[in-house]
DNA sequence: CATGAATGAGAATTCATTCAT
DNA sequence: GATGAATGAATTCTCATTCAT
């Protein structure tokens, strides 16, 4: 949760839409250029005004990113506690995972392909604290799941369920760095076929053996 | 391995020593800060003298990039040409580059993981004009192999192959931004389980019952 | 007059009148000090800001250079092409052009001065490509109106014209290096010592026979 | 005079001529790019070794150009004297001075092309008061000798003598920007060339009427 | 709400100079 | 005498941020 009680302005007036349209240009910005190489100008020049006007509503370019980001997050922990409490099997839980993830992905680009190059050296930062917090929960949602599904026969045995989850986790997440919401896959459809992959593998199954 | 031992000096030897160690140092730095949150003084710290002492080696920041990469790159496609030379099916095919991306990604991580974060907003400049040439032969390579594969029969054909590529693509060189030489696993133990999961799956395969 | 009066602030006034005075400044600080050896921040103090802040209205120093040139040399091809279309006789169109060029200096004194000094290693810049036409205008116009005059009978035939052209030119410009405007001579006052020495000589001639 | 008595090297060995021949190397560097603009790795480069190594002949960048200036200086005031001592009339003295400063120009083109760029603002530093001895000098002898010249009633008594003064002394030394050694014109025949229109102008004169 | 102008803390880079070898 | 590697101070330029209007 980004610095709540700011001190003065902030939500002022022009109302929350004005706030959320800026947000999402900055976060188109921050995705296509990176943060860093950001500047407030650029992202004063998308929306139409000056640098300094940003500051009429945000008190920071990183209170920007901060919001941008925890706005995403919690998104994403509604979707995905929503799966996680359904007392679903391990193979359904993972299949609703990534499901809700492409969707999070179609809806919040900018901000996945934010997370994905900046979390990295953010968590350091005692204000993006709460990404460490998100990344824990990643991990047990991901890997407990995993490890149930190990347990109960439906995922394989025989692989390092650490790497397994790495593999599921990036597989997916990665998918933003390319994927554009309007073409021609629904979130849907690419989760299915992703699920279909990363389930049952690339290759044709011959008719008595498989396995390499 | 890039700064073994000693963070400080061993500037015994002269010429191409010193700068491939510099290189190295930098690229470390790179990867884990990013590259525009890199200082040139934070690279000449970690190489333990002042950031004006690095113009006597290299051109600009830039320029160290440059030869990070190109570096890289000209490896990697030495190792990937003698795959690809080799005249083998398209299974093997696979199967011999994810395990050479897994060496290359053991012996240049930090070259892989600034490559990852970075390529995306490199390819505007002229000056990194190579690495658009590098992608394109990349498609080429791994592209064209899954589609050989389907052609042969060795892989599904009711998967969209443009996104198998990028799945494929994508799920091994992420593994960069985790792995760390010298870990329990070797770069081919990693391969090796990173193809069973890709070929075949994760999912236990039912004695009768296929997917979903 | 640049910079007249006030050391500090008179920022009442925005726009292109700002821009004017801090390319006055900076001018006079080229003047004195040599382009190269003159530091932004110098220009800046004399501007009474900081050295940053000069950023906000120009490109980079260089730039500030090729305004201040390239604004004075416009207004004297102003001036020049006016003389030169005027119709008048070789020696008519020397006078002229030496009385303009006087005035010009008294306009634009360390425009002047820069131009002098640093013309020469400017022209190899792309960016100042417009000296060297402006150099090759000069020389048509000067030399031109010598040689037309030697042709006339007004000029004397037993001189090297390029000498001559190159003694003329001289002989104004670098008067720059000394003239302050408001000083005792009127711009036209010296044009016309100048003229009377250039045309006509030092020396006082003899009842019959002048030369040497 | 150059800081005499250095704390240490100087003047080891090699002799003086390698010296010298830096020294010539420097100079014509400074000519061409301008003092500031020239680094010492220039120098180096153009005399065909590492910067570095320049700092065992001289104790720095800005000793090079003293002794440049102060060689010069020398010689120039060596040969000023010799005419100024010779008894001559004022004519006479201000043909023989013009004279002396072609062949000054000639041999000295770079460091006569030097000071005329760089000593304005060299003129403050306490190692270069020379500079200001040598324009005093320089006053005293053409003005003197001008000064007489009217008195004596062979030269125009209708003209300020101070800009006459200005207008003799620049027109010569400005001639070292664009003289080449070795061109055409041999100092000897451009002084002529300059004399003559120095002192008769370049007007022809009508058989009745003088001046405009 | 927005602008225009400025601030001030770095950033990359340059370069004269030093010095051990 | 010369080299190679470094130093450290200065320089140009950038940019997040402030604030009076």
């Amino acid at each position: 949760m980004p610095n709540t009680a700011s001190k003065k302005k902030t939500q002022v007036s022009g109302g929350p839409e004005r706030r959320r349209e800026l947000l999402d240009t900055a976060a188109e910005v921050f995705a296509a250029q990176g943060y860093n190489a950001t500047t407030v100008r650029k992202i004063a020049d998308a929306a139409g005004m000056l640098a300094g006007s940003l500051y009429y509503h945000f008190d920071s370019k990183e209170s920007m990113l901060d919001e941008i980001l925890s706005t995403f997050l919690n998104e994403l922990w509604e979707g995905y506690d929503a799966v996680l409490g359904a007392g679903l099997g391990p193979r359904e839980t993972i299949e609703a995972l990534v499901t809700e993830s492409f969707r999070e992905i179609d809806r919040h680009r900018a901000a996945v392909a934010i997370y994905q190059k900046e979390s990295q050296h953010l968590v350091d930062q005692p204000r993006f604290g709460y990404l460490v917090e998100s990344q824990r929960r990643f991990e047990e949602a991901w890997l407990g799941t995993l490890e149930r599904g190990v347990a109960d026969g439906v995922f394989r045995a025989d692989l390092d369920v650490r790497l397994t989850y790495r593999f599921v986790r990036d597989t997916v997440w990665v998918a933003a760095s390319w994927y554009r919401p309007g073409g021609q896959h629904s979130p849907e459809e690419i989760a299915r076929q992703y699920l279909s992959m990363v389930l049952d593998g690339i290759a044709v199954r011959g008719p008595g053996a498989g396995g390499s």
